[in-house]
DNA sequence: CATGAATGAGTATTCATTCAT
DNA sequence: AATGAATGAATACTCATTCAT
């Protein structure tokens, strides 16, 4: 008796996943081309071939990686959009963002990581530059609602520290005081901006 | 005849400084996995053999790929606090590395490139962090002389939006509005701190 | 209610000759290493391992396709020899093999292709030669009765010619003149021959 | 000191040329699927790596080894063609292709091997059509400068009768009568037609 | 100093076949 | 009878590196 329809997307989502999360993991601590698919299938626990049953190539694969990161990452910056007002999304837009670097560094190792490699930018570039301007344009949102003057501007030089932030962060973890920075973040652009 | 010692040595030179100057082309172009030594070989018109006479093999033309980009930044540093006198030099500095950013982006693609590349942290992985520190330090002492009262944590701040900024010029050099943001860094950390 | 002997017997029967027909038909048209097993349940609408209750590899189906298209070149030629008297079948002969090449050419495809692969010969070289030798032997019959003086000799020229066309045929069918080719042949072999 | 230009010309075409025909002898003994790159190499002498230096890949050298194959047989028939005036060529045309067959049978099971094959077939199809047009228009011309009634015909059945020849030979080389047969294509086709 | 022919270990990918359900 | 997930051996191809000349 074959196994039912359900049981058998049971068993494909799960392997699927698991072979997603030994990519993950393997591409940001070895890099892209430094790792195997044997690599990934032992990490997996499961043959080379069955990899190239849930996957077409390597490439894809990668794609299907960066999907699954920055699902995770817009999972959070969409649950901040929908539990607050315009205008006070900020300060927990940062806190979200540094929360999930603490947590899962390895997510934005394997987002830098990708974006400085030249082959890769090619399969992904206009994923990146899509969720970039994307997160840019919730921060025109906050501070033009704030009240700043140089929306635009500040939101260039919010995503410039943050990008470095996380950067830096990840250079040298045990050093970078990183939730100083934030909150330096917060004071700079998080504030309501008062007049004299 | 044969060629004298002098000779040789300024073949010499100008061939290795041929040979760099393709490979950081290279590398910045296409990335370090994707580029083969042959292909260096071809961009400096020489043999590989050759190649591997000025070079022991492909991580340690890297490794001084990554010396000469290096020795470049720190000239035009070295230059500015030479220059300038203590608690005036932010400025100055800053200008000096978006300058350079401007004027050969590759030097600063290539830096994050191999730095966000684990198999290449491996390798260069002291020498990014010497470097990093030593720019840091040069900002704490600068931030210190203008009187700031947290220099660590400011210098750790401005580093990051240097970086940052710096990344997300490279992603589109055509849209960021670099000129802006590096004055603003300026207006933020370079004047003097007049308390009130 | 669980199917009778005979339903589940026409059941197998069905299925064995839909698998056999698809992989005729893709092994014809794409060359027996080019299709896979799963080329040929895809073909058949029924799944892999399906497949393997009914043929027990890729080539003992390999085998049994050729042995159906032997079975239907076969049964022609039986029916010939059997409606008619040794002396005549020639020309019929002839016609039932063109016949066949125009309303199947498929089978003399894969007959050929199978034919002149090392590998497979070595599978199946013996059914081919067996083949070659019962028909070139009927040959030798007809023309012997015919009265023709080297039959033997005969045969082998005629089998070669009907080889040669069959091949040019498949080779460029729109412009073989098949009707002429067959014609001049039955001239050639078909007439009785009249000694002065 | 490097070798001079003239040396490694040498070299390489010695080491082409022995590829080359490493290759065609694997390709007509197993089969163009079932010979692999390694195979090759190792029939040659050398590493898997020096054959990619000569041939992009396995069907181009699949391509090269046809060319090859093609220029022998060219050579064979443009010396005929030199050598005798038309309306007499054809006897000497027969004697070439069917010496070289029984001298480099090899050349021929890989030229019906390549034509039946599909995959292969979509590659090399124009060539195999250009051949065959090229030499049956040169029958085309011999049976016409003889006089004969249906040249365009004749030239049809007499290729007819080449390839089947061939190919029966090849199947039970030890058993066709492969001179007898020729014998009689030139009695057929070969002599001058005299009208009564 | 200079060449490029030569090596071979390493990698992505395919596919016939098996087997738990 | 029926399914399709799972296996892993096999294969084309790449590329850093060596070395004879």
């Amino acid at each position: 008796m074959p196994r039912t329809k359900e049981q058998n997307e049971e068993i494909r989502a799960a392997t699927r996943s698991s072979i997603l999360s030994s990519a993950l993991q393997l591409f940001a601590e070895k890099g892209y081309a430094h790792t195997t698919t044997r690599n990934i299938a032992q990490a997996a626990d499961l043959s080379v071939g069955l990899m190239y049953h849930y996957f077409d190539n390597k490439e894809s694969l990668l794609q299907a990686v960066f999907d699954f990161v920055m699902a995770r990452i817009d999972a959070g910056i969409t649950a901040v959009l929908l539990a607050n007002p315009p205008g006070e999304r900020l300060p927990r837009l940062l806190q979200t963002i540094f929360d999930l670097l603490a947590s899962e560094p390895q997510f934005w190792a394997l987002f830098y990581m990708l974006r400085t490699q030249p082959a890769i930018m090619a399969v992904l570039g206009d994923g990146f530059r899509e969720r970039t301007a994307l997160l840019r344009s919730c921060f025109v949102e906050e501070l033009s609602e704030a009240g700043r003057e140089e929306p635009e501007l500040e939101a260039y030089y919010l995503y410039s520290v943050i990008e470095g932030a996380i950067q830096q962060y990840l250079l040298d973890p045990d050093h970078y005081p990183l939730a100083e920075i934030v909150e330096k973040m917060i004071v700079q652009f998080g504030g309501k901006h008062e007049p004299v």
